[in-house]
DNA sequence: GAGGTGACGACCC
DNA sequence: TGGGTCGCCACCT
């Protein structure tokens, strides 16, 4: 564990993520897109998975993935994703994101 | 050093 | 149109 360099990729998803506005939500897939590797929308999920030791602050609660469902709630200690996106005006039922298309969050478009 | 796994996505049937 | 299977690339054991 010596390694305490992050990937370019990874540093890539990070800074996408954290550009992600309040209120709004991403997929991984988008993300992995926006770095022009559309189908390594499991290395962005990965990337959040270490991001809690690289960037605990990182909203990877904001990122879903591409049918707005809340994987990954399990790896969230505390809180779970479901209550922080509610908080920001996101509306979820059953873990499932209510309007998907109009919170969606283009990481393309900011770019 | 090698194999298996994974917060997903797209393609195929 | 819907369900099932394979692929991606990096990390972990």
């Amino acid at each position: 564990m010596k390694s305490k360099e992050i990937s370019p990729f990874y540093q890539q998803v990070y800074d996408i993520v954290a550009l992600i506005p309040k209120g709004r939500v991403t997929s991984y897939g988008a993300i992995a897109k926006a770095l022009g590797a559309p189908r390594s929308a499991r290395l962005v999920g990965y990337a959040m998975n270490n991001s809690h030791q690289f960037n605990p602050q990182l909203p990877a609660h904001r990122v879903v993935n591409r049918k707005g469902l809340l994987t990954g709630q399990h790896h969230f200690h505390g809180t779970p994703m479901q209550t922080l996106l509610e908080n920001e005006g996101i509306v979820i039922k059953d873990l499932q994101i209510q309007n998907f298309d109009l919170v969606f969050w283009d990481p393309l478009e900011n770019l």
